[in-house]
DNA sequence: CGAAGGATTGATTAGTCTCAACGCAAGTGG
DNA sequence: CCACTTGCGTTGAGACTAATCAATCCTTCG
C-alpha cells in the first residue's frame, strides 16, 4: 500500500486551520491519515463553496503537486494528521513501485467522481435532496474505511459547513435537516449522524453508489 | 505531441448524438479532434446536468479508460470527429514515449480543476454571473486553441444546454442572456458569441482564469 | 460568570421555477 | 410551392424555494 510510504513525516493539524492556501505550490503529495479536510473556493465577493471532503486514506494536493499554484484552499475540518513526500522523492520512488502510481491515479479518479456527483447536486438536486445526499456519500466512504458502526458515524460539521459544501444558507439548512429529522430520516446530535432509513434516504437522495466505485450495498466493484 | 498517436482510427459523430453512454467500459482512450463534446448526468428523476464541455485537444474517458463503467455520458454537442486508442495499445506506448502518461495526466489536472471551478459557479454564482463565467470560460479556452477571432467565438450551445450546465431553466437563461445583452456586454446569435465587455464582464463573472493554467491575458502560466 | 460558537426561530423578500402560450425560421413531404 | 412539423427562442402570470435580516437560545469553555 501507498499508505506505509509515508509513514515518517507526518504533521497534526488543529481543527478549522489551513493546510494549504489557493495560490501556493506545495511541491508535495499528501495523504490524510486521520480526521477530516475539506478543500473550497473563496469568491471575490467573499462567498466559499466547499468542493469536497478527504478523508483517512484520501491524498491531497495530488491533482496540483505538479508545478502549478494550487487553485484552491486545503483545511482541516477536525483536527488532522497528515503525511506528506516531497515531490522529488515521489518521483524517486515511483519507478521502484508502479503500483504508487496506480494509487495515485484511482485516487484522482475517484476524486473527480465525486466532484462531478458533487457538481450535479448543487445544480439539480432540492436542498432536502443535497443534505441526504451529502450524508449518503460520507457514510458510504466512510463505511468503506471502517469508521461507521451500524447505521452511524461521525459527522463533524457544523450546519454553515453543510451549507457551504451544498449551495445553500446556514438558516435553510438548519430548516431542512429539521424536515429529515421530522420525517424519520436522519438524527443529528453531538456531530454523530445515524441513518435511520438508510434505503428511503438513498432513493429520496437520488443517490447510487457507484460513481463512488461502490455497489448498492457499499461493496467495492471490479477490482479485489 | 499526443495528438499525433490518433492520427489513424478516428470517428465522426453527428451534433447530439451519444459517444459513451453511463454505465458502459468503453477501454479507450479518446481525444477531441474537431467540435464540441459535452459530459452529462440523468438523474432518476429526468433532471439533468451537464458537467463539463470538450473541445479540441481534450481528452475524454480519461476519467475511466480503466476497468470502471463510467458514470456519465458523453454526448456530441455540433458534429465531432474523435480519435480512439485502446487501453491495450496505450499501454504499449506509454513505455516508449512518457510525454504521453505526462499529457494525459496534465489534461486530467484541469479538466479537475475545470470541474472544480463548475461546482463553485453552480453553488455560489447567480444566474447572471453563471452565464457570464461560462462564456468567460469557453472564451478563454478556445483563444488557446486558436479558435476565436478578436473578441467572438463559435457558441454552439442552445439555450437549454446552457441551462443544463449552469443548473438553471432554459426560461431563466433566456431571461438572464437578456439582462447580458441589455447591458451590452454580449452579443449571442446565430451561435456565435461576442464579449463585447470582456473586462467588465471577467469582473461580473468573478472570473480568474488561473484554474485553466492561464493568466489574466490567457497566456500560458508555468510551463513553455 | 461572561464570552463565543453554534443552533433555532420568525418575518419578509428576492430569485428562480413552473406552466402555458406564442413566434419565428428551417426543414420536410406532398 | 405550400402546408405541416419541429426546434429554438421569447413572453407572461403566478407559485414556491431559498435567501436575508434579525433575534433569541443553548452549550461549552475559559
Amino acid at each position: 500500500m501507498l499508505r506505509e510510504a509515508f509513514e515518517n513525516c507526518n504533521r497534526t493539524i488543529p481543527a478549522r486551520r489551513d493546510i494549504y492556501r489557493e495560490g501556493e505550490s506545495p511541491h508535495v503529495l499528501a495523504v490524510v491519515l486521520d480526521g477530516w479536510v475539506q478543500c473550497h473556493k473563496q469568491l471575490a465577493n467573499g462567498r466559499r463553496q466547499i468542493l469536497s471532503f478527504l478523508l483517512p486514506g484520501d491524498l491531497c494536493t495530488a491533482a496540483s503537486f505538479m508545478a502549478d499554484p494550487i487553485d484552491h484552499t486545503v483545511a482541516a475540518v477536525t483536527q488532522a494528521r497528515i503525511a506528506e513526500i516531497a515531490e522529488m522523492e515521489l518521483a524517486r520512488l515511483v519507478p521502484q513501485c508502479p503500483s504508487i502510481a496506480q494509487a495515485v491515479s484511482r485516487n484522482g479518479q475517484i476524486a473527480a467522481a465525486i466532484q462531478r456527483e458533487r457538481t450535479t447536486s448543487v445544480g439539480q438536486r432540492t436542498a432536502y435532496e443535497r443534505i441526504a445526499h451529502l450524508f449518503c456519500e460520507m457514510f458510504f466512504r466512510l463505511r468503506v474505511i471502517g469508521l461507521t458502526e451500524g447505521h452511524s458515524c461521525p459527522f463533524p460539521l457544523t450546519q454553515s459547513e453543510i451549507a457551504e459544501v451544498t449551495g445553500l444558507t446556514q438558516v435553510h439548512v438548519n430548516r431542512t435537516l429539521q424536515d429529515l429529522r421530522r420525517e424519520g430520516l436522519v438524527e443529528l446530535q453531538q456531530r454523530q449522524l445515524t441513518l435511520i432509513e438508510l434505503d428511503r434516504l438513498m432513493s429520496i437522495a437520488l443517490f447510487n453508489p457507484n460513481y463512488l466505485g461502490l455497489d448498492r450495498d457499499g461493496r467495492e466493484l471490479g477490482l479485489g
